[in-house]
DNA sequence: CTCGACGCTGCCATTACCTCA
DNA sequence: GTTGAGGTAATGGCAGCGTCG
């Protein structure tokens, strides 16, 4: 389980914090030690400012323990290992691998022990975590802790790629909901200028006639041809789904929020935004 | 059964590092 | 060499949920 990464990324983690007295929660801390309110609150140090004396520099955990995934320290791409200093946690990365030894192999060399470093992965770990994410969005901590292994990287560190994937993900998503919702917008603006110049005829038309005067004859306006279906409406049948809550129309998202794995109350709603997966009823 | 503490996890906003034009 | 923008790993905070005593 990932409880024995975390165990162990935290032990030196945790002398850190002991000797460093305001040093940072890192995550990983947080998730352990701080995990509680209570925890969590006194946990909640002042910052100390990134200068702060070098000399705090601390030991971290033993490379191979640290890694905690059992392949860290031996790995023939990186060995990594989490640093916590003047409430900075770094990592570090080596690489042997000389594709991208650029920047944190660089990094490391100038390290002042001031600066949080940062890793990169590599195409070949990207690779693999983009595939993995292509199955699944989230891990299990069985999962995470072996992908992990498997690259080389410490869970935490797979956790996070996984975090940020999810949050460019939801941040693409919302461009192309802008978007559409934009078209949609530009598409209502015109329908409704199209049915007040077809409200104006008819009044008209109301006016022109004579009280009592029969049905309108040829001379009558044509009937305005019929609009093209407005954009709202050219949806596909898939993305009408039903509220949840009030099993009224939705959108997609209505149905992909079901997800049994996070079953969230979701208050009574009648107008479902399928954009924002919310609703305003 | 209820309640509070605790642990874990996900999301979000933000920071900070790195690369590239 | 410098600078600004963009990408992204990492951090900190918060909330929801499950478990336990």
């Amino acid at each position: 389980m990932a409880q024995e990464d975390v165990h162990l990324d935290d032990a030196g983690l945790a002398l850190g914090l002991s000797l460093g007295g305001g040093g940072s929660t890192s995550d990983a801390a947080r998730r352990q030690s701080t995990g509680s309110r209570l925890g969590r609150e006194a946990a909640r140090l002042p910052p100390s400012p990134r200068a702060l004396e070098p000399s705090l520099t601390l030991s971290m955990p033993d490379e191979a323990t640290a890694t905690g995934s059992g392949g860290g320290g031996g790995g023939a791409a990186h060995s990594v290992s989490s640093l916590s200093v003047a409430g900075v946690k770094r990592e570090r990365v080596e690489e042997a691998d000389g594709e991208r030894a650029s920047s944190t192999a660089r990094a490391e060399d100038e390290d002042d022990g001031s600066t949080r470093k940062k890793l990169r992965l590599t195409k070949e770990q990207s690779a693999l975590l983009e595939d993995r994410f292509k199955e699944h969005s989230t891990l299990n901590p069985k999962q995470k802790v072996a992908l992990a292994k498997q690259l080389n990287l410490r869970p935490r560190q797979v956790e996070v790629w996984f975090q940020n994937r999810r949050a460019r993900t939801k941040l693409k998503q919302t461009e192309v909901d802008c978007e559409f919702l934009k078209r949609c917008c530009e598409s209502l603006t015109e329908e409704n200028r199209r049915l007040q110049r077809e409200l104006q005829e008819l009044r008209a038309l109301k006016f022109a006639a004579p009280p009592g005067a029969g049905p309108p004859s040829s001379t009558t306006p044509p009937v305005p041809a019929p609009a093209p279906a407005p954009f709202y409406m050219q949806l596909p049948a898939a993305t009408l789904t039903l509220c949840p809550s009030c099993e009224r129309l939705g959108g997609p998202a209505a149905a992909a929020k079901a997800d049994p794995d996070r079953p969230k109350a979701a208050p009574a709603h009648h107008f479902f935004n399928p954009f924002t997966h919310s609703a305003a009823c």
